[in-house]
Parts: structure tokens; sequence; C-alpha cells
DNA sequence: CACAACTGTATTGCGCGCAATTGGATCTGG
DNA sequence: CCAGATCCAATTGCGCGCAATACAGTTGTG
């Protein structure tokens, strides 16, 4: 059988990347377990609290690299959850503002020691955490600076 | 509002890792578009070529860290294109093989300058994509150690 | 041999991701 | 003004991921 070496399943940096990503969804999804919340609206709420204002579906969505395909249901599960209130924005009917409610406000406490928790079960180093992350940012710079292309 | 530096949306490792792969996985499957197959399909595929023989459902589970119930369906579509054919292993009726057709194994030269092509347009470099390899697998190594503790 | 424990795969149910489409709101040129 | 282009969110359709469950096949034990 032909030999195709950039096709060797180790050489190719696709696979760990993927199956890291779903590995640490999954150690953050065990950990919220406890509050009700998937790792998608997770990182929602993450978004939400981040910001001064009520957001739009749109500007969360550039935060997270989602659409509103994605954010639209997340969304309406958060609100089912009393967590956040969807409305209108009535100087552009077009928007809609995500407000956090107080309930959601008070989650943040609630998830706070999460993070810190999941890296340090996964025993990484804090160096190489932060090497990773500079790795990750470039490697968003460059997904970014292809599709405008 | 109390602060929470550890939930900074841009102090955290999760967000850049779960962007980075979906952004990732958007640009194989656009390159895998050609060929009818989507990235999971792609990966499923990579494992079952690397391999002298004929795998077990279970065998690419642990090579691509997905069960059976994300592989079942996968397989079934990759065997409806006639990429591969499953069977019952008449050793073990437990276990299903899951074989290249040569039709499948074909398809390795058309997908062979995939990774390449996609890695070069997002304009990472050579050593620094071996350095977030290296990383990754570290993080994947600490992901399994702490699950079987 | 009987029978309980275990293994390997399939099925079910639910929540994403995302491309494509829809539809209302806003902006722009004429 | 007003008609076409543009923008924003929602909807639709499909393919994952994965936990939980079901179930046939196998193994270990007396």
């Amino acid at each position: 059988m032909a030999d195709y070496p950039q096709l060797d399943l180790d050489a190719q940096l696709c696979l760990p990347l993927y199956a890291a990503a779903r590995g640490v969804t999954r150690r953050y999804t065990e950990a919220l377990g406890g509050v009700g919340l998937t790792y998608p609206q997770y990182v929602t709420m993450l978004a939400l609290w981040d910001a001064a204002e009520p957001l739009t579906v749109g500007e969360v969505g550039e935060r997270l690299h989602l659409d509103s395909g994605t954010l639209t249901p997340v969304l309406k599960r958060l609100e089912a959850a009393g967590l956040v209130v969807r409305r209108r924005d009535s100087a552009d009917e077009r928007r809609v503002r995500v407000e956090v409610t107080e309930r959601g406000a008070a989650l943040r406490s609630e998830v706070a020691e999460i993070p810190e928790r999941v890296w340090h079960d996964m025993g990484l180093a804090v160096d190489d955490a932060l090497r990773l992350r500079a790795l990750l940012d470039q490697l968003l710079l460059g997904l970014d600076a292809s599709t405008s292309a």
C-alpha cells in the first residue's frame, strides 16, 4: 500500500487538537454538572459576565466564534433557566440584547473555582499553559487572517 | 459587580482551545468537501488507513478518543459511501471489524495534500506546530491520567 | 452444564456547530 | 420618499459527541 507520511495519524496536529478540545470540554461539563450548565452555556455566560453592558447575539458570537444558529438555542435555554433575558434593542429592532439576570449573576461565584480545579487535575504546568495559550492565539489569528483573505 | 479574574474570558485556556479546534475542523471540512467527507469521517479513515489490519470499532475509538455512540453512525455513513465494510468478527461475534474497500483505499491519494495545504494557509510556522503538538500531547496525557485516577 | 459477571457494539435522547435560508429592520441612492 | 441592498437574528436540516441504556456474545466459577 502506498505511503502517505503527511496522512500519518501520529504526525498530524489536527487530531491532538480535536481530541484535547473535546477532552477539556468533557472535564468542564462534568465540573459544571452541579449548576446545570453545559460547556457551551458556560462559555456564553463567561462572555456575558465579562461585558460591562448587555451584549447583542452577534457580539457574543464574535467573542466565542459562534454564529446565531448555535447561539440562539443556547441563549433560549439559558433564558428558560432564568439566567438571562433576551429583549429586542429598542434603538435597532434587528438586534437582541442579552441581559444577565440576578440569578445569572449569582451563578458566577458558584463556578469561580472550576477552571483552576480542572486544569490542576490535568496536571498542566502553568508555564506550559501559557505557552499553549500563546500558540493557540497565534493559530486563531492565522485562521481569521486566511478567512478574510 | 464582584471580580473573578479566574473567570476572565481572555485569561482562560479553554476558549482558545475550543475555538481553535472548531476553526481547524472547519478548514478541513471545507477542504474535504470535494471528496464528500466530513472531518470526523476523515479522521476515521486516517485511523483505518494507518492500521495494518482491519480495526474493531473499539480500536478506532481508542485512536480517536471516540466511543461507539459516535463511531457507529459515522462508520455506517462511510459504509453507505462504499469506503468501508463492517463485518462481525467470526472469532468473537461481539466485535465488528472495519475493512477499507478498494474505493476507500483509493481515496487516500486524493486527500494526501490537504493537511499541508490547510496548515500552510493558516500560516503556522513548522516549529510552532511542533511545539503546539508537544503541548497538546502532554495535555492529552494529563486528561487520560486523571480519568483513570 | 448452569449461571452470573463482563465485554463490545448498537440504540436513544439531547445539545451543540454550522451552512443555508428566511424574514423583518435599517440604510442608501435616486 | 421609496425601492433595492444590507444587516441581524431566527429557523431548518444534518452530522456529530456523549451519557445512559439495551442486548447479544463471551468468560469465569462452582
